[in-house]
DNA sequence: AAAGGATTCAAACAAACGTTTGAATGTTTC
DNA sequence: GAAACATTCAAACGTTTGTTTGAATCCTTT
């Protein structure tokens, strides 16, 4: 029988190419990416060492397939609610909140599912977007961009009032907020030590940081005309810390 | 020559000692901790492989020596204007951006201070805030502890409304606004590609970011409760998200 | 069954890692 | 001047790093 290629090799996706996934997905997560050794890695997925270098060509490109794995369906998954909020409302611009919706309930739902990573894998990228490493800059970089663009175009439309560059400032804080909340490292608990927070309770947390980002988008232009005043050394202060 | 030396050992700081802490400044805010080798930090400083050991003792405690350096001034600034603001306000609660301009100012002026390390060294805090290692976690921890409760305290005297919890939150958003902000990893570039801004001009940065800060931590609260609408799998939405 | 390509495996590679050593040099104190 | 301490230096320590190799094994196709 002449049958058509359907034997791909391609889709196979081998089972120790996703048991390499998984395991340095979350040793990524743990240690960083230098700090983690491949030997950790292919211990940890039981499989041979050599194995990240044949199916992957190298520590960098595992790298880069273990955050596109997940990100690039939680993009996608992200311009497809900001696609559908645009048409729903015509003309119409939108409010902040939805927009920031789109934003976060793909994170959020990407949160809750464990078998994808959960809040895990999102710290993952929280601590990608502060590395300097070029190859990983860079890779963000393409892969951030054509979503960002979307989203800042749709802002634009909502906040009118608000000049390109302060946008654009703004959004950068917006996302320091945000991939800095989903990166989750501790300093939580020095913030609130007699209270802490669940931090497994996620829904709270992004519907908690929902209102923070809308009232920052929302304020009102900065008055930049007199700022030498306060940033001024402080005189000879009376009261001071003992220097002890 | 009966001159008597001028004490040229400072016990305090040998020479070589500040030559490893600005090679080590500046190799660590590009690659990071880990990605950092002794050998680039001393071969950069012009000293003998083994001075690091001597001197400091390990890597890590080089690591730590590098951030006390500079942070520990900082904060002691910080907490000297809040100090001020609140004598000077007698029982009056501060403003918001009082108390924000005290976290934010003492940042402004490192930044500003190129013998300080400038905006270099505030990117190696704000991605020493992002590394799980727990040595720096730990560090972190020890070193901010007593300046975050203060302020804490301040913000919540000025926002009496806001309960404990919420303004934990609130403040682990601005935190993170902050840290990624000063971190000022390349994407800025990815958010504003036509409309580059001035990196060079902090004082600008941090003027911009008040307002946002601002405007976060005087959100109204967050209505927690139809949360499951937004969270839940595409179900039926009243207006806006509406699944497909 | 034989061939051929895809995958696994143990072993070794050179290079770099942080740290230690012991002698050589510099500096201060008696 | 000599003893005592502080610092520098070249060299090597034992691991660990990411990557490569070549043969063994599995699986599909002829």
């Amino acid at each position: 029988m002449d049958m058509p290629q359907l034997r791909l090799v391609d889709s196979k996706t081998s089972v120790t190419k996703e048991k390499i996934l998984d395991a340095a997905e979350g040793l990524f997560m743990e240690h960083g990416f230098e700090a983690t050794g491949l030997r950790q890695i292919t211990a940890e997925a039981g499989v041979n060492l050599a194995a990240v270098n044949y199916h992957f060509g190298s520590k960098e490109e595992l790298f880069q397939a273990v955050l596109t794995r997940r990100l690039d369906p939680m993009n996608q998954e992200r311009l497809a609610l900001l696609d559908r909020l645009e048409t729903d409302a015509r003309d119409q611009p939108l409010t902040c909140e939805a927009i920031i919706g789109a934003m976060i309930i793909p994170a959020l739902t990407l949160a809750r599912d464990k078998a994808r990573g959960g809040k895990n894998f999102l710290r993952l990228t929280g601590r990608a977007y502060a590395d300097p490493a070029p190859f990983i800059r860079q890779f963000l970089s393409h892969q951030y961009a054509p979503m960002i663009a979307r989203f800042k175009a749709a802002f634009g439309r909502t906040l009118p009032h608000l000049p390109a560059r302060e946008l654009s400032w703004r959004l950068h804080f917006l996302m320091g907020a945000l991939s800095y909340t989903l990166a989750g490292t501790d300093v939580l608990k020095l913030i609130s030590e007699l209270n802490p927070v669940a931090t497994d309770n996620d829904e709270l947390l992004l519907r908690r940081l929902g209102p923070f980002l809308v009232a920052g988008l929302q304020a009102p232009l900065a008055d930049l005309s007199e700022l030498s005043e306060l940033s001024a050394k402080p005189k000879a202060g009376r009261r001071g810390v003992r220097p002890a």
